[in-house]
DNA sequence: ACTAACCTTCCTGTAGTAGGAATGTTGCAG
DNA sequence: CTGCAACATTCCTACTACAGGAAGGTTAGT
């Protein structure tokens, strides 16, 4: 299989797929006499487990340790969900942070009446 | 004034302050004879607002819209507003994505037993 | 034989800096 | 006057995770 139909399968740009074989993420079965890249099920299962974590926002770097765990069939699933908490804790942090924002944001906003005076209580709070 | 105490006074990395000089987002009032720049007071509000505006997650393409309002004298609250409120409902989209997120990966790792065994619930719902 | 649809590599760009090299300047103490 | 620390300069590289496009080769079908 080839990458086209490789991503495809696995629901990714042929961009995103080339791009994980350079960085040894997910490298094809081999090549073809012409040099194309060459992908077997096994590799699509792969790219489709990245596909998913990174839809979890995980990164690419966490990806790679995900999959070692992924293909370790003695892994223990402590390990996994090691890092799965760790990324949990990170993003409640951002949704924590991102709430303050909004929070903050939202009552500047609020506080503008938004007509055609210059005076604005948003720039107001950015200069103050 | 030179940068470092022109970053010092907005609470800026010098780096930063050189990048905003470089992309033309906060000029320096001009150079010294050895080619140093110089800030004045004027310099180090821009900076200073921007880097509020900044904590606030706007882009800096945002802040260089934000900053052309702010200079403006005449311009109305009504055009602050505008933007601001589109920043509000992305910020929105973005919580709601990210809370979707966290509920999801907070239920995986909740059923991971995390013990010795290999069987994990986390890697299933990405291969699955 | 031609053409469309694939594939290849390589280069550039994105956002917003951070880090570091090589070099020049300023100010002050000895 | 000299030496040195603390500043400044430009330029190059790296980061993340790709996207876009150029220039060219391959394959499959008509």
């Amino acid at each position: 299989m080839n990458v086209g139909q490789a991503a495809e399968q696995a629901g990714l740009p042929v961009k995103t797929v080339r791009y994980y074989a350079d960085i040894g993420l997910v490298e094809p079965m081999g090549r073809s006499d012409a040099g194309y890249r060459l992908y077997g099920d096994g590799e699509v299962s792969k790219l489709t487990f990245i596909r998913r974590a990174r839809a979890f926002d995980f990164s690419v770097k966490d990806c790679r340790e995900l999959l070692g765990l992924y293909e370790d069939k003695s892994r223990s699933s402590k390990d996994v969900k090691k890092i799965a908490l760790k990324r949990l804790a990170e993003i409640d942090e951002k949704l924590t942070e991102l709430q303050k924002l909004r929070d903050e944001l939202a009552r500047v906003a609020h506080e503008c009446h938004g007509d055609n005076r210059p005076d604005c209580p948003i720039l107001d709070s950015f200069s103050s």
